[in-house]
DNA sequence: TAATTAAATTGTAATCATTACAAAATTAAA
DNA sequence: TTTAATTTTGTAATGATTACAATTTAATTA
């Protein structure tokens, strides 16, 4: 869990970007909180160690990020849009009832569809909807 | 392609709605273009037919279908959600260069993983995204 | 090192799909 | 018909994201 400045730093240069302080802060964060975050919950949690960082400046980021394959972005039904750092292919599972993000392996065969024979496919999303276990046994509903 | 009125006001009570002027049409619309249109798309193609269509009302009516079964919300990397009549489980692909959402059917078997066990699974969408024939074919791109 | 250029960051205002809400219109029930 | 319930409408809010110009910071050059 632990990431000296020059890991962060090497990790955005394999990825081609330049480091600074705001995109070495995100890119911490993002590697410490695997929740898939909203840009909002990465600006409030940074907003302690950067008192002058603006909300523009993450979204900012966040998109250079997604651009040079940092971080994915999660479309999952709401509207707010998450960013997983985690960028290997998985599928994910969100909590109607706490809102929590789950990560899941894709044990089966994605191969290209019959009707799709033809087609570029560049990208992938696999998102399950449902309720928890932990919500399950809390009893917790909607 | 044709609907009786009969068999939309069926439609609709199958899927315990009561019919009216606005539901009727864009049911039928819906059934007649099965191109996954938006809010907007539905809202001004009906807008000839009902002159006093308000766009609160195609949203009204969409949540209620969406509530009751008959519509499944898509939710494709777009700010628009999209709205599909066949709510049998099947994939999307979404061209981003036309724009285009092509249906494809799921031949995999998509089994609880091994990481949501105990967890309910209300929901599943599978998406891709990338370059449609069509689009490769007349050699566009971006 | 200072001067110049380029890049990164910020703040404010716009955008735009969706929702809230109350009034008006329509339909159903008494 | 009268009354009550439902549907529809118009307007204004909401809220995430983006546009954009100004400011700050970092990098490069003289």
């Amino acid at each position: 869990m632990e990431h000296t400045v020059k890991q962060l730093k090497e990790y955005l240069s394999n990825h081609d970007i330049k480091p600074s302080t705001i995109r070495l802060k995100i890119l911490e964060y993002l590697l410490n909180n695997r929740i898939h975050p909203t840009a909002d919950d990465i600006y409030k949690n940074l907003l302690d160690q950067i008192p002058t960082l603006s909300k523009t400046s993450v979204y900012n980021t966040l998109d250079l990020f997604a651009d040079k394959g940092v971080v994915k972005v999660l479309s999952l039904n709401e509207k707010e849009a998450r960013y997983d750092i985690n960028t290997r292919f998985h599928g994910h599972f969100k909590c109607h009832v706490c809102g929590r993000v789950y990560d899941f392996s894709i044990s089966y065969d994605i191969s290209t569809p019959q009707e799709l024979k033809g087609f570029d496919i560049n990208d992938i999303d696999i998102n399950f909807y449902g309720i928890c276990q932990n919500c399950k046994n809390q009893g917790r509903r909607i």
